[in-house]
This record gives C-alpha cells, structure tokens and sequence, in this order.
RNA sequence: GCCCAGGUGGCGAAAUCGGUAGACGCAAGGGACUUAAAAUCCCUCGGCUUAUGCCGUGCCGGUUCGAGUCCGGCUCUGGGCACCA
C-alpha cells in the first residue's frame, strides 16, 4: 500500500494518462448509440466561479455515465466571449476587450483543465473570433433575403450625460449607473429579427418537450409567447379623422367601456400634445426612467387626457382618450380599452381620476351600484346593461359582439402573441458587426457576401462608452455594392444572446468551411443541456428560434423530427448561495474554487458540490461538508487500497453476511443508475456510494473468511465505478490499485444481477386507524388475503386490537398494512 | 406590477406513484487510541418531566383509511420580465 491519498500528484498524473489516451475526442461521424452533453458555456468573465463548477460537474457526471454505458459521447466547452463586461473592463484598467477577453479566456481554461472535466477541446469555440461570427453575419443576410430581419423604431435607455445607450442592467433607481444623470427614453432605428413569425411554432414545439424539459419552463415560455385570442376593435375619433385600433381579450365587456388609454408614444397622443402644452408636459414626463418592463409596470399609474373623443363602435357614444404611463407601445397596438368594472387596473386608474365605471357583467345577477365596488369584477359571468347581448355568458357574448363589430366594419377576431420581434442591435462595440451598408443613393443594402467577415477592429483603446466604431474612417468608409458611390458601414453589433443561439450545432463541426455542415445531423440534437434556471425563457427560447431559422436556411434536415428542437433534455440548476444569497463580489461571500481545488483537490470539489443539493435546487455552500466530502474520499482511498488484489472467485453459496453484502452491492448499482440516468438526482446517487462503502468497511476487517473477501472485492470494483462519473480521478487510481486493465472512463457500467436481490423475509408496517404501530416480518411470497389473516391472528396485535371487528382492512404490498377500527 | 419556483431537525438534505418523516452528510456531545494533539474508530443526536405514549414537514382550512406529497387561501424567500450573461 502506498502512503495517503495525495489528490494533487494523483489528479495530475491521472489527468496526464486522459490527455496521452485522447479517451474524450469524439468522432467526427458517431455510430447508433450518439450522447451529446453540453453545459451552456460561460462568458469569460476572468474567474471560474462556484456556478460553473456545479454546472460543469452536473454535466461531465452525466457525460461519464453515458461513455459508461458504451455511447459516442459528444462533450465540448467554448466561450462566449463578446459582451458588455470587457468594455467596462477596458474602460476601467485601459486594456483592449479582445486583449483582455483572450487572457480570461487562458486562464479559465486552465481551472477548466485541472478540474478533469472530461472535454474535447479540440472542438474549442469563440465567438469573438471571425471564423466563429462571420456566420452569423452570413446567416444575417440569408435572413434579409427571407425578410425575416427588418429596421423599426424601438426605445432604449438613454444616458444623457454620457450620451450614450444604456443596457437595463445599467440603469440603477432610474439614473445612469456611471453619470448617474436621470435616464430617458430615446427612439432609435433599430434590427430586429421576426420571431413572432414563429411564435406559434415554438409554441406547439413546447408540447414535444413535456416530460423532458422540466415543467416550470415549459410554462414560462408558455406565457412569454403568451398567445391569447380576443378582436380588435376600431374607435372612430369623434372628428371624423380617423380612428384607434385597441386589442382586447374581452370584448365581452365592450359596453362597459368607459374611455380609451393610449401608451405615451402612440402617434395620436404626439399629434394631440402638439396644441396642449399640458398634455406635452405629461408625456415629455413619461420619458422619463428606464424602458423595462418592471419598471413600467411598477411605477406609479398616471395618466392625462387627450382633449379628445372617440365614438363607441356599437352605441355611438362620446368616449374621452386618455395617454397612460402603463400602456406598452410594443404590446398590441398602443392602445387598450378600458373596462374599469371588470379590470383592476382600469378600475384603480378610473377611481384615480373619477372616471365612469359601468357594470354590465353579473355572477350572481345582482348589479351592485358602481360606488359600492371596493374591486373589479374580473370573472367572467352573464351580461347586463349591455343591450342586445344581455342574458349571454361571456364565452358566447365575446363571439356574438366580435360579429356585430365585424358586420359593421369596426372590429375582426384576433390572435395576439404577448411575444415581440427580437430587437438585436447594440449601440455598442464589443459584438459582431451587423453586416449591412447604407447608401445615401440606394438605401440599405447588404454587404455581398464574398465580403464577409466584416472584421471587427481589435485594436482601440476604449475612452468613453461611445462605441469606438463610429468615429473609425476606415471602419465607417465603404463603397456602395450597387452604386459604388461613398457610402456608410452599419455600427451597430449584435446582442450576444445570437452567438449563443447556435454554438450547440457549431461544436458537431467548429472548423466546417460554412455556418454548419452534415456533421450536425450526425450529432443533433443536444442530449442533455444543462444550465441555470435564469435562462429559462430568453437564450432557451432564442435557441429553439435559431433552430428554426438554421433549419429553413437548410443548414438541417427538414422532415426528420428529430431535429424539431436542439434540446431534447433539460436540466436548469439552481444558484450556489452562501449565508442563503446569491455568491457575489458586492456582497463580499464568494468562495473561489480554485482555493477548494489546491487544498482538498478536484475531485472533492466536484463530489461536495454534487452531495449537498439535488441539482435543481439552490445550494447552500459550508466549509465543513467540503472537509466531509473529502474524508469520504480518503476513507474510499483507504479501504481500496487496504485490499489485496486479486479479488478470489466467488463460492457458488455464500454466508448470510456475504449475501446480505451482496444484495447491497446490486441495490446500491440499481440505486445509482436511477439517480444518475432518469432522476438526476446525484446528491441520492452520493448517499447512496456511501451507505454501501460503509457496510464494506465493516466487511474488511474479516478477508480471512473466503465468501466475504470475493463479495468485498466485487463491492470495491462496484464502488469504484460507481463512484467514477463524480470523483473520476480517485476511481481511475482504485481501478488501477485493483489490478484492473485500461481506464475506468472506459470501463463498462456495472449491471444489476437480479438473483441477488432476492428476499424471503420482508418487513411490514403495521398501522391502527393510519398510526403505525407494530413492525413485523412476514414470508415474502404471501399473498395479500394471507397476509391480512396472518396479522390479525399476530399476538403482538391482540393488544391494539382489543376484540374489535376491523372496519376495513388496507393491504399496501411490500409496505403496509393499515387496520381501520370502529 | 406580472410570470415561475421553493419553505422538512442546530445545518445541507432524503422520502421515485398518496403509504414507516428525517436515509446520507455536516455540526454538536460522550467514549476509544495517544505522553499530548491531529488523524482515525465507536456511541448518542426532531421536540415533549418517565414512553409499547403524544406532538412535529412555513401558516390557516379541506379531501382521504392514510397528506411533506393532492385541493383552496395566506405568508416569506428566490429566479425571470425582452440591452447582464
């Protein structure tokens, strides 16, 4: 026996047989049994944090297993390395993004290396580099062509100060975060991809995920897409001028109308401020703060009226217009009607500025007076005060008003997706370059594509955030593809959620000479994702759109669903928290993992994080149960390599201690491959490694007697390969220890052998009206009837039953029996 | 404000389909070994003045022979809300 377990020298020696041996390297081509396992990979923020290990762990254990069972395993890492923290990197210490994004990225993937995770890196990906973006840009354009990508007017958060755009993140109390001037909301031209194209695609597609994707985010995304069915409906101004378009789920409610309310951007209420110098005032104020949606929808509701009527589609009456704060220019058309008897939100702005409120639907029949209401009535029910429609239930109202509205002309049937076109521009640098020119003589025009990559230049020395491209002559300068007249490059870069979008296809063929080639039918889709739950609706969802679009761009195979969606399995893992929050430099709580990995080594770090949740839970860092993972692990050492190989030949009967040893052994194999294939939850798969190394360290103090050496040797071999997809450098040593050829990363996943789980004496739970009472053993093979009659008649029962004639008697099999008394 | 989760001993957790609440680990206490310490090993460990008893899974109520698990209401904590990634 050698001296201790020495994680360092162990792990760096068993990692150097890995990288000799190449046992990670996927083939190009993989055979029937393919496994692709990705970890959503990081942005290289400089420092591995304890979110990465957990998340790398969760998805190498899984990795591991599957090699096990035989599979061609697809395991790949990459960089997300556009984004805004490297300007504010370079900002703050003066180095260049790309300069600084590099040296992040060497170090991050030398912690990635000495954690043993079992990765092809020759599939190494990064989005900043050319070869990775120019195929966005190429996709780009074949969007343009199919008009799937489109300029509109959007607002952004404006630093007036800094006179710069500002992410969402950026605005703090509504005040910019460097300048802390007062943020505005400024409309800009900005591109936006038509995702609401396939909002009923991605829709559908959530069905075909159920049961694989966990349940919370198929309904996140459900309500993001957030179809909902009900008319639009027309309002003439009352001028004769026109009229407003409004989008309303309840038309069932259209005579309890009481006024209109426009989002302060609508064009109406522009061309109504421009002779009210009160209404202007108020909506120059409603510009005032960020453009999240939280904001908004938190802020207090205010509103001004328009000094203007519309006429109500069906009974003609003078209607006022009103501008509000909390209407949302981007949902709908701008515009709501408002029903303050049967909204909430209509009802607290109506009694705000006395507005009428009309009741016209009834639960019960009863009409209570508009005063009387302390609330709106927002189920739906039968109407009243509502003509021609009294006496209809709301489901059938809604379909008979919609056809009095269509009859007239003002009104249609109408599905509204919650769910807008993805705005991709970025005022920014550090991105991919949105490959387009504008011409003053032809408009707007694509770069040809033999032009591409628009390179992004690399080498300026950021001074403000102003966006270093737009005072670039030579980036600026082009010559016009149509008319070859001077012409302007496009500044804005893409959001970074669009190199994320694909990197899952690109990692089945990262050096194809186009976006993707057929090595990504080979490997597609995704086996396993795992990543944080704080990606459930926006990068889950921008993925299955990308999917899409790759798909009709034909870089997949159309009529194969297989390739429906890129995730087949979902796993979102919850935060790593310490003292129960969120691990964070602001907070001054982090825990660097590389300080855990040079004093207890990988291997402890991947097993603790691993034990202490399951992994969709937030989990609770603690100093000792690291110290208690890695006595496990020393303990495991220990008793291997206690034992001397060769493990004898098992007796063709054992003692009832070997064969109680080994149905343990089997439980335990049958155990953790439920733990680790279907239910994921490794942290059981742990315990579960643990309860059987400590019955075989009771076992090894007594090798001298033959039956129990044979079942401690098949225990130890189990336990080692059992414990190989979460402590893979310790298990290769024991492997190695135990006279074993080849690595154990290769060696196959033990199998249950059905004969020794057998039993012939099983415990019962005995209960009196559902409290447990008694234990008590019975013959396994005894049928239900039998067993009833058999515990009745027990003599430890006559107690608890004191002659009384059980009312019913419950027989739950191999669990309990529940006796019910009068 | 809206959408989605979660709440079980001193702590992290387990209980897979409505069937023994607390597996496994941490901490703590006691003991063995040691000149001593560390390491290691063994025992105890939800609460209640006795234990074949009663109570106990955030709070209030319900369904059921039986509820941590299902239903209704509340509360607290966390994630997301379209320009953080």
């Amino acid at each position: 026996m050698s001296q201790s377990y020495d994680p360092q020298s162990l792990e760096r020696s068993i990692q150097q047989r890995w990288q000799d041996s190449q046992v990670f390297r996927a083939p190009a081509k993989p055979g029937p049994n393919k496994f692709y396992a990705l970890a959503m990979f990081p942005y290289p923020s400089g420092q591995l944090h304890m979110g990465h290990v957990r998340n790398y762990s969760i998805v190498d254990a899984i990795a591991r297993y599957q090699r096990m069972l035989g599979k061609d395993v697809l395991h790949p890492m990459g960089w997300d390395a556009f984004g805004l923290p490297a300007e504010n990197a370079a900002l703050k210490n003066g180095v260049a993004p790309a300069q600084w994004t590099f040296a992040n990225i060497e170090h991050m993937r030398a912690q990635l290396q000495r954690l043993g995770l079992s990765y092809d890196w020759s599939r190494e990906i990064t989005t900043c580099t050319p070869e990775y973006y120019r195929w966005e840009q190429w996709l780009f354009l074949q969007l343009w062509k199919k008009n799937l990508v489109y300029q509109k007017v959007s607002t952004v958060n404006w630093d007036p100060v800094d006179q710069t755009v500002l992410a969402n993140e950026q605005v703090v109390d509504g005040r910019g975060w460097r300048s802390g001037a007062l943020v505005e909301r400024r409309e800009i031209n900005q591109w936006f991809l038509r995702i609401s194209a396939y909002a009923d695609e991605l829709l559908a597609g959530l069905e075909g995920l159920e049961g694989q994707w966990p349940e919370q985010v198929l309904a996140m995304q459900r309500n993001w897409i957030g179809r909902s069915e009900g008319a639009e409906i027309q309002f003439p101004l009352a001028d004769g001028s026109g009229s407003i378009k409004v989008f309303t789920t309840r038309p069932d409610t259209l005579l309890g109308v009481s006024y209109l309310a426009l989002a302060p951007e609508h064009p109406i209420c522009q061309q109504a401020a421009q002779h009210n110098a009160e209404l202007a005032a108020f909506l120059e104020r409603c510009k005032l703060g960020g453009v999240s949606e939280a904001v908004i929808e938190t802020q207090e509701k205010l509103g001004a009226p328009l000094g203007l009527d519309v006429l109500h589609p069906l009974t003609g009456e003078r209607l006022p217009v009103w501008a509000a704060n909390f209407v949302l220019m981007s949902y709908g058309e701008g515009a709501v009607m408002s029903v303050p008897a049967h909204d909430q939100r209509d009802f607290e702005f109506a009694r705000k500025y006395t507005l009428p409120i009309k009741v016209v639907i009834t639960q019960d029949g009863e009409v209570p007076p508009a005063e009387a209401l302390t609330a709106a009535l927002t189920k739906p029910g039968i109407l009243v005060h509502s003509g021609p429609f009294d006496g209809l239930d709301s489901e059938s109202a809604k379909k008979r008003i919609t056809e009095a509205l269509a009859a007239r002309g003002l009104g249609a049937r109408r599905i509204q997706y919650r769910l807008r076109d993805w705005g991709i521009s970025r005022q920014r640098y550090w991105g991919t370059p949105i490959p387009m020119i504008h011409c003053p003589q032809c408009g707007v025009l694509p770069v040809p594509e033999r032009q591409l990559p628009v390179l992004l230049p690399t080498h300026y020395q950021l001074k403000d955030p102003r966006s270093p491209l737009l005072d670039d002559p030579e980036f600026l300068e082009v010559t016009c593809p149509q008319c070859g007249g001077p012409a302007r490059r496009e500044t804005d870069t893409m959001d970074t959620f669009v190199e994320s979008s694909w990197y899952y296809a690109r990692f089945t063929c990262p050096d194809a000479q186009a976006m993707l080639d057929e090595r990504a039918s080979h490997w597609l889709p995704v086996d396993q994702y795992v990543g944080g739950i704080e990606h459930a609706v926006l990068h889950l969802l921008y993925a299955r759109f990308f999917h899409r679009l790759l798909r009709d761009c034909g870089l997949l195979p159309r009529q194969d669903s297989r390739f429906d969606e890129p995730f087949a399995r979902l796993l979102t893992q919850g935060m790593v928290l310490k003292d129960g929050s969120k691990m964070s430099k602001s907070k001054g709580n982090t825990v660097d993992p590389q300080g855990i990995i040079d004093r207890y080594g990988a291997d402890t770090a991947r097993l603790f994080i691993l034990f202490a949740a399951p992994p969709e839970q937030s989990l609770e860092w603690s100093d000792s149960a690291v110290e208690g993972a890695h006595r496990f692990l020393h303990r495991v050492w220990r008793l291997v390599h206690e034992y001397t190989p060769p493990v004898p030949p098992q007796p063709a009967s054992l003692g009832d201690e070997a064969r109680l040893l080994r149905r343990q052994i089997h439980q335990t194999i049958d155990r953790v491959s439920q733990n680790l294939a279907e239910r994921q939850h490794f942290n059981v798969a742990i315990a579960a490694c643990m309860e059987l190394s400590n019955a075989l360290a009771k076992a090894s103090g007594r090798t001298q007697e033959q039956d129990l050496s044979a079942v401690l040797g098949e225990g130890l071999r189990t336990l080692v390969l059992l414990l190989a997809p979460f402590a893979p450098h310790l298990a290769e040593d024991c492997w190695q220890h135990l006279g074993e050829e080849g690595l154990v990363a290769q060696a196959r996943w033990p199998q249950v052998d059905p004969a020794a789980l057998a039993v012939d004496q099983i415990s019962l739970v005995i209960q009196i009206n559902g409290k447990l009472r008694e234990r008590l053993e019975f013959p396994a093979d005894a049928a239900p009837a039998k067993l009833q009659e058999l515990v009745l008649q027990h003599p430890q029962m006559q107690r608890h039953l004191q002659n009384k004639t059980p009312a019913k008697v419950i027989v739950v099999p191999n669990r309990l029996i529940n006796i019910v008394l009068p």
